[in-house]
DNA sequence: ACAAAAGTGTTAGTGGTACACCCATGC
DNA sequence: GCATGGGTGTACCACTAACACTTTTGT
């Protein structure tokens, strides 16, 4: 995409970018079972981070963080919240990221911007697992799915990021929609039941969380779906559109 | 404080600052009667804004959101909280920094730093009210309170700022003790409801309030206060020390 | 005595919990 | 029939709403 090689000049301007600003973004999903979200591995360097990026001169903060989501999932009109920001002195590692440079097959030139300070803006996205075949980006050698509470361990504040982000997708979940974005267009109580319940970390009593869903008045309810399995078949719900 | 003159280098890194990044800190405080927020206005321009502030070279976000607030208020040890990240196209507008500078007798240099593009990171403080004499920085004449629904036009997004931390408020009202940061040591039930009724902007009822709070378990009741008013003399509550 | 504001009791409604029970399906 | 999982009815509990009532104070 980008002409020059954003390692082989100075300043940020040179290379288009905003000095000293950066995002990194949570991107959660559901494979129906599991909540997991995208880590990408750096070339050669067996650090695993998550997916982030830097700001254009002429783009606002969260065009860009839409950008490096598209190169990564395919995706446009993912949702997306912006949830905290990281500007502790710990966080500002130039080693770490001359790894990951090198690592690369690429010589930062002196006094290159990537190795200067950074705050980071954290953004979570909820996207459908299924629709989306994950793109690792010209540093890494990969961007997979790993389950929430199975990940490597990740470079610098990234895994007090995950933690954040988590965090503020549990008090959300009550006031936004969490689970439209998460879960396929038509899905069975039991499916959303696990969305909560994988984003809480606790189980939820069965018939409590069916009586609330539906007393929300949020939910169409479908004709049932005939699965093969040797019991009574659930019905199918949808969100209303205009919810 | 600062030794070198910010708008007479070009550099945001000769200043002794990150570049492109600022704050905006949106700082309640309550006289007893209503809620009101801190508002600078600069030198010559009719500019009203939210004082806000750059981060130094060496310095986390959140320190430099307080030196800020040391600098104006005097108080140490303030109750502050991130909201949000202003990233847009459009908050960028060159021409209003320029002026702002001019009407404080500062004359920028060419390709001056301060006139690039910054991402803002709002944050809101409460304080007590009545601990604060507020002062003006450099290029201002003046900072003082303004009722939060009696603002005069703010200069930028400064408005919608405003709007964002006084949601966002709300929404941490029952999570986050809001009232312990507002308010004196001692303060009557009456008080406490008025703050809430502030930050809600809607009247709440006297008796439920009344139980609700007693009911969460953090207040310590003293003995009665006597106000020289021709009824009841209501009890004096504090905050529990370990809530 | 009266007005004003504080504090409490009483009743009803709402929403979650716990448990029981019935229903549909494949073996 | 039976195991399995889905859906609903019922009794109970906690918290809030609405309203009435009593208490305390200064004039």
């Amino acid at each position: 995409m980008d002409k020059v090689d954003i390692t082989q000049v100075a300043t940020a301007k040179e290379a288009g970018y905003l000095a000293h600003i950066a995002y990194d973004s949570v991107i959660f999903g559901f494979d129906g079972k599991q909540l997991k979200i995208l880590i990408s591995e750096y070339h050669n360097t067996k650090l695993f981070a998550l997916p982030g990026g830097f700001v254009k001169i002429n783009e606002s903060l969260d065009d860009a963080v839409r950008r490096g989501l598209r190169e990564r999932t395919g995706l446009d009109n993912i949702y997306l919240e912006q949830f905290h920001v990281f500007g502790s002195l710990e966080r500002y590692i130039p080693e770490t990221m001359e790894m990951i440079m090198k690592g690369g097959g690429h010589n930062p030139v002196e006094d290159c911007w990537l190795l200067d300070r950074f705050i980071s803006v954290g953004y979570y996205a909820l996207i459908n697992y299924e629709s989306v075949n994950p793109q690792p980006d010209e540093l890494s050698d990969s961007c997979c799915w790993y389950n929430i509470d199975q990940l490597p361990t990740l470079m610098q504040d990234h895994t007090m990021i995950v933690a954040k982000a988590l965090e503020t997708l549990r008090d959300n979940l009550d006031k936004k929609l969490v689970g439209m974005n998460l879960l396929p267009e038509r899905f069975t109580m039991k499916e959303l039941q696990t969305v909560y319940e994988s984003i809480l970390g606790q189980e939820i009593r069965r018939t409590t969380f069916q009586r609330s869903m539906l007393a929300k008045g949020i939910l169409n309810r479908h004709e049932k779906q005939f699965s093969g399995k040797s019991h009574k078949a659930p019905f199918v719900y949808s969100f209303k559109k205009d919810a």
